[in-house]
RNA sequence: GGCCCUAUCGUCUAACGGUUAGGACAUCGGCUUUUCAAGCCGGUAAUCGGGGUCCGAUUCCCCGUAGGGUCACCA
């Protein structure tokens, strides 16, 4: 049995998103399940559209999903192969020069080279789909070539998916109609047909090809965003895909289960909408999943410039659990805590440094700032001598007190004296955090006016 | 418009022709709670329509309808 060599095509000519990589997991996936080759091609055929910067957005984005390639081309690079073969369908009059109005400039005449058309009917069979026949004469005599030395994408795909010994085309099904044509050439070469699998596209929420213009953010921004790769990998791959063996609510998949799972028998065959909340969601479970080392390791870049990063870490950790239940991705961060410079103010602020209190905020609903400052005094008393300064240990003290005054009463100004927030943990967390010093300190700053 | 592909809750999907059509996300309600978040419990919600085939169709076939893709000297 050959080996299976499958391969990721894409052009250097904007960043890619979600439907893209997708396309390159499966090939990846099917690839390593098969113990195959995975190829990463460039195709850089048309000159006034690629740059470098689309370029280096590939390598990076697939070397954070992991999809690494065990060969490279630049098909630009491979020019004069694609020459070569223009030459001899010529000579042997498979195509031929045309000498035609340009199509950029019907004043300007050009030759450009058309493949001989022999007007048949095309079946081939789709791993996904089954058979799919179309009728090639529709297509007429199509440009191969825009020069003996530019050859256009469906001259250059099938000479190097050929060269490369590529036996799976795995591709968007926006290809399906190029399919027949790239099959009349490979006839026309005389040589042997791969197998073809056309993936359903991947939509944006308006039911159209995903595209920047629709607002998908490219593969690049959500690693730059703090997404997990693994869940991106799993939430995407689990799109127009499902591995479950049936009646099994499995959704969570590692990359080596998926590996092993991969199958185009249970691919969906229409298109999928791409939906961020549920991308959201699977993030959040690999966030919970994480080990503490990991988890800041993660954090790291994002803390980097916010007030957090100077904290020692031991206080940190602390506010690790707290953090993992209200983010969803690592730039979170960012908003959890101020910028350095001071031109972002952060949710959880008040843990690494005193907030200010404003003091018409401290009476809970319907009740005076007077008892508000009187609560407060008495909660300062009941945790002075306290000895088990655990979240335990601080509700255990003060709650008999709030459950016999209205709780509402003693807790809401116990919570805004530490976070100076409307919204915020419990008292006892925050104050479990703070720590006793700092807690007593911030009651008896709030509580202040009273005297 | 021609050609091609597709069709299960709002979304992602499960269901060898026999299920009260299942799960997840979202949404709604409740519990918990000083607030927010989380968590737990529960609810609403789908087989596009019409014909066949079959004892029996989400499932197979045909016709409609709808959606998508493609009709480049872009890939």
């Amino acid at each position: 049995m050959a080996t299976v060599v499958t391969r990721f095509a894409p052009s250097p000519t904007g960043k890619a998103h979600a439907g893209g990589y997708r396309t390159a997991m499966y090939a990846w996936l099917f690839a390593r399940q098969q113990k195959g080759e995975f190829i990463l091609r460039i195709e850089d055929t048309d000159r006034a559209r690629n740059n470098e910067e689309a370029k280096e957005d590939i390598f990076e984005a697939l070397k954070w999903l992991g999809l690494e390639h065990d060969r490279l081309y630049i098909q630009s690079a491979n020019l004069a192969r694609h020459k070569e073969i223009l030459t001899q369908l010529i000579r042997e009059d498979r195509a031929y020069v045309s000498h035609e109005p340009a199509k950029d400039d019907a004043s300007v005449m050009k030759d450009v080279i058309r493949f001989r058309n022999p007007n048949k009917i095309i079946t081939f069979t789709d791993l996904i789909r089954g058979p799919i026949t179309i009728d090639t004469t529709d297509l007429g005599d199509f440009v191969i070539a825009r020069a003996i030395d530019d050859p256009v994408y469906h001259l250059a795909v099938i000479v190097d998916d050929h060269d490369e010994g590529v036996t799976h085309v795995i591709r968007a099904e926006e290809h399906i109609a190029n399919t027949p044509r790239h099959i009349l050439l490979h006839e026309a070469l005389g040589w042997q047909i791969p197998h073809y699998a056309h993936l359903p596209l991947v939509l944006s929420e308006d039911k159209k090809k995903l595209s920047k213009r629709k607002g998908a953010l490219a593969m690049t921004d959500y690693a730059k965003l703090g997404y997990l790769s693994d869940a991106v990998f799993n939430c995407i791959a689990m799109l127009g895909w499902n591995p479950a063996d049936p009646g099994s609510d499995q959704e969570l998949f590692s990359i080596p289960e998926l590996i092993e799972r991969f199958d185009f028998n249970r691919m969906q065959k229409s298109g999928a909408i791409f939906k961020q909340e549920k991308l959201d969601w699977f993030n959040r479970e690999y966030i919970k999943r994480l080990s503490g080392e990991q988890f800041w390791e993660h954090a790291e870049p994002y803390l980097k410039d916010t007030i957090a990063g100077v904290q020692e870490r031991s206080l940190l950790e602390k506010l690790e659990p707290l953090l993992r239940e209200r983010m969803v991705k690592f730039s979170d961060m960012q908003h959890f805590f101020a910028a350095k410079d001071g031109s972002t103010e952060g949710e959880f602020d008040y843990f690494l440094m005193r907030p200010k209190i404003d003091t018409s905020k401290l009476a809970w609903k319907g009740t005076s700032l007077q008892e508000a400052l009187q609560h407060l005094e008495k909660v300062a008393g009941l945790l002075e001598g306290l000895t088990d300064w655990s979240e335990e240990g601080v509700k255990g003290a003060v709650m008999p007190y709030a459950e016999e005054t209205g709780k509402g009463n003693v807790l809401w100004p116990f919570r805004v004296a530490l976070s100076g927030r409307e919204k915020s943990p419990d008292p006892f967390t925050i104050a479990a955090i703070l720590g006793r010093g700092e807690t007593l300190a911030r009651i008896t700053d709030a509580a202040a006016p009273i005297k």
